[in-house]
DNA sequence: CATCGATGTTGAG
DNA sequence: TCAACCTCGATGG
C-alpha cells in the first residue's frame, strides 16, 4: 500500500529507535526463519528508504531488504514516541484499546515459537515496559495504567491497542520479529524480505530510477529527463516505473499528472522538458511534504477550511485519485478513470487535455 | 458475516 | 495480460 512516503517515515522510525542496537531476530510465522537466524544478535547500524524499498543495514555485511509490497505493515511497539499529531488525526487502529486481550484479535496464529528467543535478560527485570517516563505517551491513552504503546505503520499510522506486556505478542502472522531491550517490530505481509550482501543491495538500488530524498537537486532531475525524454511509453506509465523515478504509486501518479495538467497518455519523448523538471520538483515537494506530515497531501495551498476537510476526510484529500465520475474541483468535468497496466487510472479529460 | 478491492511487484504464459 | 502473493478496511445483506 504505502507510496515513497511512508517507506521514508519507517525508515526514520528504525533510526530513531533501533540504529545502534542489538537485536534478536525472529520469524513467528516461520516463512523467515534462515533469515532471521542470520542476523540474529547483531546490531543494527543503519536504515534507508530508496523509492518503497527499505534497506537495514546489520554489523556484519548483511542488510534486510524489505518491500511491503500491498498489505505490507510493520507494527511497532515499546519505546516508539511518535508524531502524537499524526496519530491522533488517524486515531486508532482495530480494536478498542480495553485491558487484556493480549492475543486479541481471535487469530492464534502466531504459533511455532511462542515466548521467542531473545528475551533480554528479564525474569525480574521489569525494563522500560511502563512508560513511567513517557509524560507525552500517557496523555495518548486515556486509561491511566502503563502500557505499551503500539503503532503501525504502513500507508497509514494508527495506534494499535496497547500491551500490557513487552514484547507483546505478534498480531497475525509475523514474517519477522525484530526485538531490542525496549522496543520492537514485526513485519507483516510484505512482498520482499531478504538478507542481502552490500554488493545484492548495491545492484538492486542500482536499477531504481532517482528518490527525491536519495538524489536531490539536478542529478536525479537530469536522469529522469533523459529517460523520459527517450521513450515513447505514456507519461502515465513512466511515473509508475520504479526504474524511471522511484516511490510514486497509483495516487502520487494521478495528482502528479493533474497538478501539471498533463494527459497521461503523452508519449514521454513528447513532454516538453520543462514539463519533465516540473513534475520533478512537484514530486520531490509532496514527497518531503508526505513524510513530514506522515500522510499524502496533494492539494496544498488551499484554505484553511478545505485544508480541514481534506485532513479528516480521506475522499476529500485528491484532486483526481478516487474520484471517478464524481466532478472535476477546477472545471467539473467528471474525472475519468482507465486501467492501465492493470492499475486504475484517473485524470480530468478536460483540464489534462 | 461474506465479499470486494487496494496506495505493488513478480513471474508465468 | 493476468494470476498470485496475502492483509484488512469498506461495503452490503
Amino acid at each position: 500500500m504505502p507510496e515513497g512516503h511512508s517507506v521514508h517515515r519507517i525508515a526514520r522510525q528504525f533510526r530513531l529507535h533501533f540504529v545502534g542496537k542489538r537485536v534478536s531476530a525472529s520469524s513467528p510465522q516461520g516463512r523467515f526463519a534462515a533469515g532471521a537466524a542470520e542476523l540474529d544478535g547483531h546490531v543494527v547500524t543503519d536504515a534507508r528508504a530508496v523509492g518503497k524499498q527499505m534497506f537495514l543495514e546489520f554489523d556484519h555485511e548483511r542488510w534486510l531488504r524489505v518491500h511491503l509490497g500491498m498489505y505490507g505493515a510493520w507494527d511497532f511497539a515499546g519505546d516508539i514516541t511518535a508524531d502524537a499529531t499524526v496519530l491522533a488525526a488517524n486515531g486508532r487502529m482495530g480494536q478498542t484499546n480495553q485491558l487484556g486481550t493480549p492475543g486479541q484479535s481471535g487469530k492464534p496464529n502466531q504459533s511455532g515459537k511462542p515466548g521467542q528467543s531473545g528475551e533480554p535478560r528479564s525474569d525480574g527485570a521489569p525494563s522500560l515496559n511502563a512508560p513511567v517516563d513517557a509524560a507525552g505517551e500517557d496523555s495518548l491513552h486515556s486509561i491511566g495504567a502503563p502500557r505499551v504503546a503500539r503503532l503501525r505503520m504502513a500507508e497509514q499510522e494508527k495506534l494499535g491497542p496497547a500491551a500490557d506486556t513487552f514484547p507483546p505478542e505478534p498480531i497475525g502472522a509475523v514474517r519477522v520479529r525484530l526485538l531490542t531491550h525496549d522496543t520492537v517490530a514485526d513485519l507483516r505481509g510484505p512482498t520482499a524480505c531478504e538478507v542481502l550482501s552490500p554488493e545484492e543491495v548495491q545492484a538492486v538500488i542500482g536499477r531504481l530510477g532517482p528518490d527525491p530524498l536519495v538524489d536531490p537537486g539536478k542529478r536525479g532531475e537530469d536522469r529522469v529527463v533523459a529517460v523520459v525524454r527517450r521513450k515513447p511509453t505514456p507519461i502515465g506509465l513512466l511515473l509508475m516505473d520504479q526504474s524511471v523515478v522511484s516511490g510514486i504509486g497509483n495516487v502520487y501518479r494521478a495528482e502528479l499528472l493533474f497538478r501539471a495538467r498533463l494527459n497521461p497518455h503523452t508519449p514521454g519523448r513528447d513532454v516538453p522538458e520543462e514539463t519533465v523538471r516540473m513534475l520533478w520538483r512537484d514530486w520531490s515537494k509532496l514527497l518531503k511534504l508526505g513524510v513530514q506530515q506522515g500522510q499524502m497531501m496533494t492539494m496544498d495551498g488551499l484554505g484553511a477550511k478545505q485544508k480541514a476537510a481534506a485532513l479528516a476526510h480521506r475522499d476529500d484529500r485528491h484532486w483526481v485519485y478516487h474520484r471517478a465520475g464524481l466532478p472535476c474541483r477546477v472545471c467539473g468535468t467528471p474525472i475519468a478513470v482507465e486501467m492501465a497496466a492493470g492499475r486504475k487510472l484517473y485524470w480530468c479529460p478536460k483540464d489534462q487535455a
